[in-house]
RNA sequence: GGUUCCGUAGCUCAGUUGGAUAGAGCAACAGCCUUCUAAGCUGUGGGUCACGCGUUCGAAUCGCGUCGGGAUCACCA
């Protein structure tokens, strides 16, 4: 297998064999399936082949819960749909306990599952610790996630950001599966990016530091930047003006020959330049910390390419002398791709200097040697797809079979309306800017609403920050992935609807019944009673909360936090019908007003989880 | 041009082993707070799932083609 998108994972349907969680030690599709199966053979001594049983949730509309679809039997019983929906049903019915009745509506063959296997189920789970996680480092298998990954010529912006949510839920998805995750970054610190910064700040900072000037020390390298690409294009203009083709202005623009002598000091380790890189970039560190504290990312490790960058030669030079790889009359080295339907790749300059390919091919070398990991996983946007294209396939070649263990996480741009982001030209949603504006905005709803008076300054800004940040986490983490995005700042984030702070809600209603049940004396049980009846929207509920192991395992196969957002939302919007349509602490019989809290608790428990799973706080009242 | 991703309601998005009448939110309109937090709930309107052909009992979903958009194909990273 090369990488995800050109080989995506087997598809794995809705239901999973999670043998933990059933009274019987089965899944409700196991057992069906199982069902099904015995009954094809007896009614007409056919043994089919599994994938043959498709299961599917019962539509809304129908009664029942879960649905087989008889189509692909109807070679087999010669019969009608309906007659085989019948026999089988009424088969299934009298040999199953768990089936308490089915109908057939066309082709399709509604089973309804008792009410005492959702309350086993949910009895279950109110014992289980961390509900629909697999046990920490359970499956014995080690991934790396490699993101962030940022530069440090300018502060991060709303695609960092994206980069960073995805990158940390999809470590905790990874957890929640079960496998030990390493988190890394890689951090570009070396370059002539960095040294256009660190030329304009030696030409016209004047000595300027965060210190004296009061700014963000990613902030400020970042405006240094964008001095250097302002009087860069003014020389161009100039150069052009007399006479000069575009082309050649740009290169011979006095200020990118300054900075790129400046990056060959840097390379032959010149003591002041050195220094100057080491200052700006250390400055720029500060900044970053403070933003990934901000929202909430962190590493298991730092990696830089000042020190990783030498990494590949080796690995270049022994393909090299395999006859893998081959060199150009001017010394530079290839990999011929052609024949995979690709280009050739430059591996080494004629200069004998490497590539950025050259150093992702030691660094990966590296990790699966050292530190034995079994899969690595790039967070990286889409625009580097034929990069890890050719990084694997390289590999490959090189005869590293581990290769084929090394995933692209690929995403989408944000946009803007106006289109791309250009941080040159400032046209640049600034991530420290957008979680400012977000809790900013979080705190003049909240005050409108009148929500939190009575609350000190400082629980106040707490629970403002988390619901500001939890807008902004969970509007870039319901979209999938793969897509390109469009971020509306006018519009901003909204806080109703499909949106965080509705989850975040849901989540703070809960808790409030539960504080009020424990002040009026009401424990909420530790488990339910079979017999109780159960209403209809109750069992949504409960078979929603049911989902969530598949949810989490889909999630981590797919790469998509966004199936773990989608599917928190359809449960709170759950939860909220149902909590306007039952009194729950008012309802007058103990047995129904302890189970919906019981049932209440449980969905609560499930809301943090998942948040959880997206990086998302909630809070204890909002 | 080659490769690749995408195109679903006015807007932002769900819709994953092919299944029943394609769903949410926002925006618009109409309702629901002396009753567990109205950041909520209910209802109305809104669709040629870009288009065409094919495979199938059945296609938003799979295949081929067309149109439209993004990304990429550097001795940049």
């Amino acid at each position: 297998m090369l990488f995800f998108k050109h080989h995506p994972p087997n598809k794995i349907g809705k239901y999973y064999l999670c043998v933990s969680i059933s009274i019987h030690n089965m899944t409700v599709e196991n057992f069906i399936s199982k069902g099904v199966k015995d009954a094809l053979l007896t009614l007409y001594h056919i043994n089919v082949a599994d994938n043959l049983i498709q299961l599917q949730e019962t539509k809304k509309e129908f009664s029942g819960d879960i649905t087989v679809v008889m189509f692909p039997f109807l070679k087999i019983s010669k019969k009608s749909p309906e007659q085989t929906g019948q026999e089988i049903g009424l088969f299934l019915k009298n040999n199953l306990s768990e089936i308490e009745d089915f109908g057939v509506v066309k082709g399709f063959l509604n089973l309804s599952i008792n009410q005492s296997y959702w309350v086993s189920f949910l009895n279950d789970i109110i014992s289980k610790k961390d509900y629909g996680k697999a046990k920490p480092c359970s499956t014995g298998r080690s991934v790396m996630v490699e993101y962030s990954s940022p530069n440090t010529n300018k502060p991060l912006h709303l695609g960092h950001v994206r980069n960073n949510l995805l990158g940390y839920s999809m470590s905790m998805i990874f957890k929640a599966n079960g496998h030990h995750v390493t988190m890394v970054n890689l951090v570009n610190d070396r370059g002539i990016h960095i040294c256009k910064s660190m030329l304009a700040w030696t030409k016209w900072g004047a000595g300027e530091t965060p210190e004296s000037s009061g700014k963000k020390g990613d902030h400020l390298v970042g405006d240094f930047y964008v001095k250097f690409d302002i009087e860069y294009k003014q020389e161009i203009k100039n150069l052009v003006s007399e006479g000069l083709k575009q082309e050649e202005a740009e290169k011979q623009a006095p200020l990118i020959m300054e900075a790129q002598e400046m990056l060959r000091k840097w390379e032959a380790k010149d003591t002041e330049v050195v220094s100057l890189w080491e200052m700006m970039n250390s400055w720029v560190y500060k900044g970053f910390e403070e933003t990934y504290r901000i929202i909430g990312v962190s590493f298991d490790r730092i990696y830089y390419e000042s020190q990783t960058y030498l990494l590949g030669k080796e690995i270049v030079k022994k393909g090299l002398e395999d006859g893998i790889l081959f060199r150009k009359p001017d010394n530079s080295v290839w990999a011929d791709l052609t024949k995979d339907g690709l280009d050739e790749k430059l591996l080494l300059r004629s200069d004998g200097t490497s590539v950025y390919m050259t150093q992702d091919l030691g660094t990966a070398c590296q990790r699966f040697s050292e530190y034995h990991v079994n899969e690595m996983i790039y967070v990286v946007g889409n625009e580097q797809n034929y990069h890890f294209q050719v990084l694997s396939l390289i590999l490959l070649k090189l005869g590293y079979t581990w290769a084929s263990q090394l995933k692209h996480m690929s995403y989408g741009m944000v946009e803007l309306p106006s289109g791309k982001m250009k941080s040159r030209e400032g046209t640049v949603v600034d991530a420290d800017d957008l979680v400012k504006e977000m809790i900013d905005t979080a705190r003049d709803m909240s005050d409108e609403l009148g929500k939190l008076d009575g609350y000190t300054k400082e629980q106040a800004e707490n629970i403002y920050r988390i619901i500001g940040l939890g807008a902004l986490k969970y509007f870039i983490l319901k979209v999938d992935p793969k897509k390109n995005m469009l971020f509306d700042p006018k519009e901003s984030v909204d806080f109703n609807g499909n949106t965080g702070p509705f989850i975040q809600y849901t989540y703070t209603r809960i808790q409030s019944m539960v504080r009020k049940a424990t002040e009026n004396g009401i424990t909420i049980p530790q488990s339910i009673e079979k017999s109780i009846i159960i209403d209809n929207k109750e069992k949504q509920l409960i078979k929603l909360l049911y989902k969530y192991p598949a949810i989490i395992r889909d999630a981590g196969v797919l790469l998509s936090p966004a199936l773990i957002a989608n599917f928190v939302y359809d449960l709170a919007k759950e939860y909220n019908q149902f909590y306007h349509e039952f009194p729950i602490l008012k309802e007058e019989d103990s047995t129904f007003r302890d189970f919906r809290l019981f049932l209440s608790k449980i969905t609560g428990e499930v809301i943090q989880s998942a948040m959880d799973l997206l990086g998302v706080e909630v809070p204890e009242r909002m």
